[in-house]
RNA sequence: CGGGGCGUAGCGCAGCCCGGUAGCGCGCCUGCUUUGGGAGCAGGAAGUCGCCGGUUCGAAUCCGGCCGCCCCGACCA
């Protein structure tokens, strides 16, 4: 592809709106541009690579024994309705009617649809184990878009389900996609995390995510120094402290004036965070007050509790309804509380004398003692675990660590094959539900994460495996030297010719702007050919990545490019 | 949805406080010169100042409403 033929611009400057690295290197190089929050075009750059990133998935997942299809991307609302999710997903979800007046939505993702072909195709255990997946478009209407993108509404995802006649073979092909993502992300140039992670809403068993370490990551990881242990911090296990033996002391009040924090509490009293208890106030979506108990020295973890809680989700509570409960924010515990289901940390319950809230302003109680002083509807794990807190398996040093979501692999089961009656006959005659799996890959945030790992202060620099083209061409001087030109267009037509991909900047640009320009856009290869290289014998490489400069003779270049494409 | 910020030419910004002919840099077009690190000179094109309404003789500027985008939080497969 010839530079002066690209539909593309450079930018010096990027957008001032976008902050995240690979968003602004990506729009000011010319691959990606923005069309409204979360929704981007992908120009023919950016497609390419996306092409390449999709090349590679399909060849790992066609060699799992994948079977490419594409389900639709608007999808009946009767469908969502019989899995149950249309009325458990909130406003991410867009529906609307169409002219009919029937209701519609935008797929968010595929497991009905996945279902709904099962019910219809699959009758016998003959059929079965398959996989099958697709790249198709989901709409998502996030709450917030964020980091190009790295959190978007509208996306390509590679999303495919497996289906088996029993849970020995969802572990199959469990471990079959768990092995083929570590592949994919190792090609495409990504160093990945795998972690245990919560099922959230789609249900089923066990789930892992494929994490990118990034300190912009929106997700928090709890990491072994030991490497044995790998958790989103969701639900990440703590190994709690063990508290020293006292005895329970008689309850008593104690004047706390303006502490509302356990900062300010355990400053005042002069006791450790950890000897105190900390209450946190949420509702879930029927309305529902719940009230979390956790040891001061820890934060409640949300997705902890709203799985105790069997809570779809949860939001903080509204401080009328923490007073109808018989509480007082800032100095609340379930002391004489009401109304509320009282969830506490296993700690709060194995840790004598607390001082915890009385429910009277400017008063707190010294030696809280559970279940003494009230009693909790549930006692278990509710908090996050801390950088420095001991590992669950190996009991070394847990570090907490940001990450990026590129791929996640879900047990299924049969929560979907038994809502839509996705059945086959056994062949002990019966009829079973499919053992269902779920497996996705981001298409563009795979992309950014790749441009997030690979890029310096000048620009892009591509792995070869994603990389739009193989090579950029850079002819300099050759308005003067017409001996350039003729080298230039040699190379680059024989190398295209060949099948490699060049980009060939052929504009009539100054040597600044196309060294910048070919910097910015991160070709592996950057092949310069002017007077001076010919004057050395033959062409200028330099590799991108490091920098390395060498000369090489028009023909060498060309073998070594082909041998390199063969190789791939 | 709560908090904060921003919308003026393709991009980056000034002008707004204190109302009076819409500016700067880059980019773009034409010509000449230049060609190994974002060239020089000359000429030129391009803006409903996000939208609607109000105040005013007069609004980019003041007031009200709305829309859009970004960041933090909430949320999130």
């Amino acid at each position: 592809m010839r530079l002066s033929e690209l539909f593309f611009t450079t930018l010096r400057e990027a957008p001032a709106e976008l902050e995240m690295p690979s968003a602004r290197l990506l729009v000011r190089a010319g691959y990606i541009r923005q069309l409204g929050s979360g929704i981007f075009t992908l120009l023919p750059l950016g497609f390419r690579v996306a092409q390449k990133i999709e090349a590679i998935i399909r060849e790992e997942i066609d060699a799992i024994g994948g079977q490419e299809m594409s389900m639709p991307v608007v999808h009946p609302a009767d469908l969502w309705r019989e899995s149950g999710r249309y009325q458990k997903i909130g406003p991410e979800m867009v529906r609307f009617k169409d002219r009919a007046s029937r209701d519609m939505v935008l797929a968010m993702t595929h497991e009905e649809v996945v279902t709904d072909l099962l019910r219809d195709i699959v009758q016998s255990y003959r059929q079965l184990p398959l996989i099958v997946y697709h790249f198709q478009t989901k709409f998502r209407d996030e709450p917030r878009a964020r980091g190009g993108l790295i959190r978007v509404r509208e996306f390509v995802m590679k999303d495919s389900y497996s289906c088996d006649l029993d849970s020995a073979g969802l572990d199959r092909s469990y471990r079959l996609h768990y092995d083929a993502y570590t592949r994919i992300f190792e090609r495409i140039g990504l160093e990945t995390v795998p972690v245990g992670a919560d099922v959230g809403m789609m249900g089923g068993s066990l789930a892992h995510e494929f994490m990118v370490l990034n300190p912009l990551g929106e997700d928090t990881l709890v990491l072994c120094e030991n490497g044995d242990y790998a958790e989103n911090q969701q639900i990440a296990g703590v190994r709690k402290p063990d508290s020293a033996p006292e005895d329970a002391l008689p309850l008593e009040e104690v004047d706390t004036p303006g502490t509302t924090t356990i900062a300010s509490l355990a400053a005042l009293l002069e006791v450790g965070t950890d000897r105190t208890a900390k209450a946190a106030f949420f509702a879930d979506r029927s309305g529902r007050l719940i009230t979390a108990i956790v040891r001061g020295d820890f934060d409640v973890n949300e997705t902890k509790l709203a799985n105790a809680a069997g809570a779809l989700d949860l939001r903080p509570a509204q401080a009328e309804q923490i007073v109808a409960a018989g509480m007082v924010p800032g100095y609340g515990s379930p002391i004489g509380a009401h109304d509320t289901l009282v969830i506490v940390d296993d700690l709060v319950a194995a840790s004598p004398n607390l001082v915890a809230g009385a429910n009277r302003d400017n008063t707190h109680y010294r030696n809280v003692n559970v279940p003494r002083d009230f009693a909790p509807d549930l006692v278990t794990d509710i908090v996050n675990a801390r950088e420095g807190d001991t590992c669950p398996h190996c009991g070394g040093r847990l570090r907490l660590a940001n990450g990026i979501e590129v791929g996640n692999i879900f047990k299924l089961g049969t929560d979907f094959s038994a809502a839509l009656g996705a059945t086959y006959l056994g062949e002990d005659g019966e009829r079973h539900p499919v053992v269902m799996g779920s497996y996705g890959i981001g298409l563009g945030r795979s992309l950014a994460c790749v441009v997030e790992a690979h890029h310096d202060d000048k620009g892009i620099a591509w792995p070869a495996s994603v990389a739009p083209y193989a090579a950029h061409l850079v002819a300099i001087g050759g308005a003067r030297d017409a001996s350039v030109t003729d080298a230039a267009e040699g190379l680059y037509q024989r190398l295209t010719d060949a099948g490699v991909d060049v980009l060939y900047d052929d504009r009539d640009e100054s040597p600044g702007v196309k060294f910048t320009d070919a910097e910015l856009l991160g070709m592996p290869l950057i092949l310069t050919i002017s007077p001076r290289s010919l004057a050395a014998g033959g062409a200028e490489v330099t590799v991108r990545a490091t920098g390395e400069r060498s000369i090489r003779t028009i023909e060498e270049l060309e073998a070594e490019l082909v041998a390199e494409l063969v190789a791939r």
